[in-house]
DNA sequence: TTTATTCATCGTAATATTGCAATATAATAA
DNA sequence: TTATTATATTGCAATATTACGATGAATAAA
């Protein structure tokens, strides 16, 4: 099928797989390590930053913003893109609070 | 294409995508967060946890282990899988640096 | 031995993802 | 206006993912 069934899971389980599904492929990951990198930045630079394709990497940059991850803001005729550092922080809880989970009592095996 | 050019990046990021991607799915999620909830459980347990066929969590199954993040023991009949805590820890180191690269310096937008 | 029980694997249909060429759009420069 | 530059969108081919019925394999119970 393809589709998963998001509906038979709980919005917090969904939030998850949604964001750990944009960290999922390693050019969104490149991305987002270069724009942390940078204080400026602009898609021209990642095109020549990652050997993929310029729609390609729009493509990739569009995901990242639809999550909220990452701001561009139009400067002329390119597109300045940064983190969004409030919206990052708080993925960064809901992801940690999922990877912290408790190890100690986990002894069965 | 569907198939991602991971040879252009490094194996850290491809390493950090991997990780991501098997928590791209909210069915895994869940069974992570029930084997964490737990001290013992089989994966029967799971397929009436989780609203998903017997084949479809066995195959969900197969990816956490193939990377290493649940261990499955055989007992008798049924198999008791848990989380393998050691590559747990690793996989939480990993990915946390990545998760809290720093914020600071980034100001641009 | 026969019969359940439990889980894995196979095969397959439906859908999603990735990547890029071609093209569109928008702002600037000449 | 007419380029030029930078990014977005469209359309599509190749591949991956998800889900599950059918079946297989292994152990335990009768």
């Amino acid at each position: 099928m393809g589709l998963a069934k998001t509906e038979i899971f709980t919005d917090s389980q969904n939030e998850i797989a949604t964001f750990a599904k944009v960290f999922g492929h390693p050019a969104r990951v490149a991305i987002l390590q270069y724009l942390f990198e940078l204080n400026t930045c602009v898609c021209g630079d990642l095109v020549n930053e990652i050997g993929l394709a310029q729609p390609t990497i729009s493509q990739h940059l569009k995901e990242l913003k639809q999550l909220g991850l990452i701001k561009g803001t139009i400067e002329g005729t390119s597109v300045c893109y940064c983190i969004d550092t409030d919206n990052w922080a708080k993925m960064k809880r809901i992801m940690n609070a999922f990877l912290d989970q408790d190890l100690s009592k986990n002894d069965c095996c």
